[in-house]
DNA sequence: CATGAATGAGAGTTCATTCAT
DNA sequence: AATGAATGAACTCTCATTCAT
């Protein structure tokens, strides 16, 4: 890895929390430069424009939450404890660093709607992606039998997608856990009496 | 109603919308001027600061959303009419003026949260009495016979918040209404199979 | 004439010669302040970007150039005294504020060609302007019978400009008067032989 | 030839037309990097600094105009042809490398004027040295009995500069070759009536 | 009260130059 | 010598806010 490379993932690493926690607009160039220590000229000769930082910044959070989910999945070979391990990995949530200021993909989603393509067409990527995986989860457990054979597949996806992330933000905002707890609570309970045979 | 209180009123309505869509730094006060075709010193008449005609822009949004719950449940007697009220607005959802650019709570609460101390407070609010509202309903419905007494009230309150946010927010960042639908569709079914007797 | 066009006005007269002596990428927005005296505000609440202030101070140069010409022509009847004025103009030359810092024409074209089309155009115009100026008052001159039929009028045109350019620009870039005094003689006893009848 | 001593020499002949076209201020260091493929610290290396490289790139310039006229020069052997040698050289004008983006002596002396102090000086230096080269032909003409001998040769001179810059900066600036056309024209019968016998 | 020109701090960005490797 | 990442001052431009009219 060049120094150019390894510099570019240190800014990465380093303002991602920031953006996920003060979002686009209210991320500066300064902020960056304060939180790296790094120089205005630094930044500029890694990134082409705060745009493309920011795009990073999301990758990299992304990236971190699907390590994470990775790991807790890698620990269970049926689909149902995989499907779990989403769970698992929101229920640290906020004591958790990529999802103590919420989750990015909301955080940047709400923002970015109505005012940065870019990076709403890559929550909307993201959004695709879990959906995505989940659904094929849910097929495998359905193939291997441990998953009722009628389950509507991407419903199923959908609200458990709405469920974490209703959860989630609104503990956030609110500052009271009670919100993501009964999200996840519920959520367990669904995938016990609606998936599983 | 004074003149001055009229152009106050004024200022909020037609900028509520545009502090919804783009967020409170997305929004300048140029947009503001443009929005409403007064001058920078009219805005400035009426209200202190940004600050000052934002949190004006919430509590309107929130009023504007909470008449429409009201109408909704005036036209029913029902503990149960009452809370299904609330699903009711929110499946109109993305049609709705006011949640076409999402929910108001998420959209002020997500940028608020780690950047404008007054406005998360005023979302705080609006989630807490969110929560005892749904609350008071079941605790009705539970006095009047309709509902079950051995609900769990303020997780049934928190769960079902949490499910419409999520809902509303991941379909308007998506762009793909099956979420809401899904989480609205579940809310329903959570109604008549763990509230109603 | 309202107040911001006044400060418009304002700017353009107090920016034209700078713009004209450092030219548009060596003319800083701080340049604009400290000649001015007003605050960068100031003058993007009165021009969209530095380009346009450039515009409006070759605008300014130029008609300042020809309102001498004009104020010159005024004095002469004759179509040889109009043809005239315009050397009169020239050769006051390096000692008159427009053209003390050199010909506009010249020094924003010569910057402009390969990098501000904007003012690459302005520019072009102006010649044509000139070119077809010059080429009237011959035309009437050859009417009037004070010049001789026979002349190639375009062509006189094309010469005496490149005559008049040539003789300030080295002139003022030589430091030595030589230049312009010997163009303008010339181009003042081409006047007499050539197109004198 | 040493290396060092070759790399300079690429790196000027490479940079050369991009100064002269875009000007001092209008090349930036990445300009020069991306033409010559080197890095800023071969540059750097070979140079003090950008305007170093800007001297030697004007020097190169003018070497290679004055390269041209004495190749053509060489083909004459009367003071006249080697005096119409300079008007041949600036007749293939925008079509010839060197003077395609217009005449370096004016490129480099309309911005260095009041901006470029060294710049400015080099330029008042080539100037100098090209009346003198004209002044010594006529001289050597008039001792040869070629050239009338009560010609002001100081004089005829600088029209001679005044006129072929004249011609070839409107016409680059216009984009209308005419201009060089007659001014190269006009000058051409102004050595054969003026000068010769 | 309303106007809108002006303020001024700070935004994102560029670029000649330096220097550890 | 050459590299190219990093510097830091200066650049163009924005925007919430003020205040003379």
């Amino acid at each position: 890895m060049g120094k150019a490379e390894r510099t570019r993932e240190f800014i990465v690493e380093q303002t991602a929390p920031i953006f996920n926690r003060k979002g686009y607009s209210g991320t500066s160039m300064s902020d960056l430069t304060e939180t790296t220590g790094l120089t205005k000229g630094a930044i500029y000769g890694n990134f082409e424009n705060k745009d493309e930082v920011a795009i990073a910044a999301f990758d990299y959070n992304m990236a971190r939450m699907i390590a994470q989910v990775r790991a807790e999945q890698s620990t269970h070979s049926t689909a149902l404890g995989k499907l779990r391990a989403f769970i698992s990995v929101y229920r640290r949530g906020l004591f958790n660093p990529v999802l103590s200021a919420g989750c990015p993909i909301i955080n940047t989603g709400v923002e970015a709607d109505d005012t940065h393509p870019p990076l709403k067409s890559k929550v909307q990527d993201a959004i695709s992606k879990w959906h995505r995986s989940i659904s094929a989860i849910i097929h495998q457990g359905i193939r291997s039998g441990e998953i009722k054979q009628d389950v509507d597949v991407p419903s199923f996806a959908s609200l458990m997608i709405a469920i974490i992330e209703g959860g989630i933000t609104v503990s956030k905002i609110s500052g009271d856990l009670t919100y993501i707890k009964q999200s996840l609570d519920h959520l367990d309970h669904l995938i016990n009496t609606q998936l599983k045979k």
